[in-house]
DNA sequence: CGCAGGCACCACGTG
DNA sequence: GGTGCCTGCG
């Protein structure tokens, strides 16, 4: 191993990614323009790091989205092998939880908190503002969530809140006196229902190290390499809780950040720029790396990027070039309407799947608001041509699986109070709004959780009987989930609420996709259970518990889940959901202003710039072809309104674009022929198959080291290793990716075919 | 207390 | 175009 030649994964790169991976002592940053091979540095910087000798349990790796996240590990793994699932590589949110899930309780909270979605968040400051006697026209929800949330990304407490004469100035401005008070009465109620909100997973985290110091030690000892990927997106408070966990004596500050400060799109929720400026001032030793070529994108396109980001102020000099030879001019298509330009998109589409042979997953189609998906779905549905659309409402935000979750919230925390009020009257069971209201003001008056008020006092009257009822119901399942794995305790959770009769017993299609979705959550939970593959990234855990499967699903989105069967389909995505992902050919739709710059940014310069930035994202995705459109006439808001084109496509010089095509009376009349699809065979993943019925699992302890064993998810496998915890890693040989797994032998579906 | 229908309000982006 | 709140009636 030491005397092997230099790895060979260090010849993929050039000088300056090469200098950026192999640095690895010390404060590194890495300013990478689009398409500048940004994710082969990290990974192979993490590769490199473990190659080095450093345990990959010590790096700590943290990424803004989950699929980013998994999309590294994947590609360490290819390097590396299976021990990159040791890597701590994920989100901000999702591993500062799992490390709350062990020692929340140093700071006052159970360590079985429930995670307050937007929906439960807002809920809370609703009751609020009711319980204060404020006029809820006033004190509008959304505004107040949001200044909530940008004190807890700058570090203010509610106390220091309130002495913060700028602050409270700015409130009284904005006609909201009260909302300090509001703030310290949410952080109250969240804290007393021993539940955390997005915010608190980044502020309570930091809180943590800040407060216990041999929590802070234990985890600067474990994490001594520490990687930030998009680091221009990080807020105030997540740089502040990087550098607690970086400056120390005697530390290395081995820290290294990604970013690109033209890409930085997100602002809006406390990010900013000026960490990417602040970070060469904090560690004075940084070795900085600027990597300017472009490996994705043909010229057109990034001269186009070019010369709009040069109309931003304030930025890292920087030049993104391309030696690939001349490609595509840049399509632009003018629409009469938000329809037109819809069928146009469409249309375009299906002309360059012919033209250029290109299948259905190397079309995105990216807009500024989910709103606008709507019309570009049916237009696709039309010409049968295959989509998906990300974001927008997702499985997890329906109806039904929100009621079963917050049963299972409830079961697993008593005090979580939004999951209480969601199911207390559902399925209906004779416990009204006056009942509620009651409950609710005497848990507020006593700061008592609902669940505490419930069982402690003894009511009067007709709600008496109801009550108990529902005390004994919660407490026969709370006592279920305690004997019981997930799925078991879920189905019995399903049934004895009262959910799935409510829905089978009604005969309506809305019903029986309510019961459809139920099962759903069910079966994934039954895999949960049943999964005897170490979850990437995860720590090994045999625990089934419905509890840790409620900490799996509350920071997923419906980016997570996979829909497996259709791969070949169109992507539909907001462009903030775009960052990081690049396709074949890219259609930026909605170029109007008003829409795209958004109508919110337009009074503002800097805002203005930062839908600049957005702008510059969404066509640096496009690989060859880049088409932007828009429509002088759209509806919005229920009516129909003129929006001239946006800036933006003024500011791309018109050489860079083919002939402008705009719509005349006769591309209404005429149809594109429709040709076959060119669905390319996609030979990767295919597994042999099976048969469940002829499957006869054998007993784990006879799972030795060597054996040949066939397993009924992944196949023809060689038993490689078993370590002491008895898990197996086994190669598996149908498998193209990844093909090494590690399994947990206690849970182990493997037959055993030669010793 | 439950239900149906009307109506206001909201759509900018993410974990 | 959807959702959730309010109101008035049974």
């Amino acid at each position: 191993m030491i005397n092997s030649p230099a790895p060979s994964y260090l010849d993929e790169l050039n000088e300056i990614q090469r200098n950026a991976v192999t640095t690895l002592e010390g404060p590194v940053m890495v300013i990478a323009g689009p398409g500048s091979g940004k994710t082969r540095v990290l990974t192979y910087r993490i590769a490199h790091l473990i190659k080095s000798g450093v345990a990959p349990w010590q790096i700590l790796a943290l990424t803004f989205t989950n699929k980013a996240a998994r999309e590294m590990k994947d590609r360490i793994e290819k390097v590396v092998g299976s021990s990159a699932n040791r890597v701590w590589a994920g989100t901000f949110h999702s591993l500062f939880a799992r490390i709350l899930r062990v020692e929340a309780h140093h700071i006052g909270y159970p360590n079985d908190f429930t995670i307050y979605d937007t929906d439960d968040t807002k809920s809370v400051v609703k009751e609020i503002i009711k319980s204060m006697g404020l006029n809820s026209k006033e004190y509008s929800v959304g505004a107040i969530r949001s200044r909530i949330s940008s004190a807890k990304s700058n570090l203010i407490t509610p106390k220091m809140y309130g002495y913060n004469e700028e602050l409270l100035a700015q409130d009284k401005m904005a006609r909201l006196p009260m909302l300090h008070k509001i703030y310290e009465k949410y952080v109250d109620k969240c804290k007393q229902a021993g539940a955390m909100d997005f915010d608190d997973l980044l502020l309570q985290m930091f809180k943590l190290l800040h407060k216990v110091p041999e929590i802070r030690t234990k985890y600067q000892n474990q994490f001594q390499y520490l990687m930030v990927d998009e680091f221009q997106d990080t807020n105030y408070l997540q740089y502040e809780t990087i550098k607690l966990m970086v400056n120390y004596e005697g530390s290395n500050q081995n820290i290294c950040i990604v970013g690109d400060d033209a890409q930085s799109i997100y602002s809006f929720r406390g990010a900013t720029i000026e960490n990417i400026l602040q970070f060469s001032r904090d560690f004075p030793r940084v070795q900085t790396f600027k990597l300017e070529q472009n490996y994705r994108s043909t010229p057109f396109i990034i001269e186009a990027a070019n010369k709009v980001i040069k109309h931003n102020k304030n930025q890292i000099q920087k030049k993104i070039w391309t030696d690939r030879p001349d490609g595509n001019k840049i399509k632009v298509i003018k629409a009469i309407t938000d329809t037109d330009e819809g069928r146009r998109v469409a249309d375009t589409i299906i002309e360059q799947k012919n033209r250029y042979n290109l299948s259905n997953q190397e079309f995105a189609i990216l807009y500024r608001t989910n709103s606008q998906s709507r019309i570009f779905e049916e237009h696709l549905r039309k010409q049968n041509l295959k989509y998906r659309i990300y974001g927008g409402l997702s499985f997890y935000q329906r109806k039904e699986i929100k009621d079963l979750i917050a049963y299972f919230r409830l079961v697993v925390n008593a005090k979580d109070n939004e999951g209480f009020k969601r199911i207390i009257n559902f399925p209906k069971r004779g416990i009204g709004k006056t009942t509620v209201d009651k409950l609710i003001q005497i848990a507020d008056d006593n700061g008592v959780s609902l669940w505490t008020c419930i069982t402690s006092i003894d009511f009067t009257g007709r709600s008496k009987k109801q009550l108990t009822s529902f005390v004994s119901l919660m407490k026969a399942l709370r006592q279920k989930v305690q004997e019981t794995n997930a799925y078991e305790a879920a189905c019995f959770i399903a049934k004895k609420s009262g959910i799935l009769d409510l829905y089978k017993n009604d005969p309506s299609i809305d019903s029986k996709n309510r019961l459809d979705n139920i099962n759903a959550l069910l079966d994934g939970i039954q895999e949960f259970v049943e999964d005897d593959e170490i979850a990437e990234g995860e720590e090994f855990s045999t625990d089934k518990s419905l509890a840790r499967y409620l900490q799996n699903i509350s920071l997923m989105t419906d980016r997570d889940t996979e829909d497996g069967e259709e791969v070949d389909v169109i992507t539909l995505m907001s462009v903030h959901a775009a960052k990081g992902l690049e396709y074949k050919s890219v259609f930026v739709v909605g170029l109007e202003e008003n829409l795209f710059p958004s109508y919110m940014s337009m009074s503002d310069p800097e805002k203005v710039d930062e839908e600049r930035r957005l702008f510059y994202v969404a066509i640096t995705r496009a690989e060859e072809y880049l088409t932007l459109s828009f429509a002088n006439q759209r509806y919005q808001y229920g009516n129909s309104r003129m929006n001239s084109p946006s800036r933006f496509v003024e500011e791309i010089p018109h050489e860079n674009f083919e002939a402008v095509i705009t719509l005349t009376q006769k591309d209404h009349l005429s149809k594109p022929k429709i040709l076959g699809n060119f669905k390319k065979a996609i030979g990767q993943g295919k597994l042999s198959y099976i048969d469940p019925s002829n499957f006869n699992p054998s007993p784990s302890h006879k799972i030795k080291e060597g054996m040949k064993v066939m397993h009924l998810k992944f196949g023809r496998g060689l038993v490689k290793k078993i370590d002491e915890r008895m898990v197996a890693s086994i190669y598996f040989e149908d498998l193209v990716d990844n093909a090494e797994k590690r399994i947990m032998l206690q849970y182990a579906k493997l037959e055993i075919l030669e010793d």
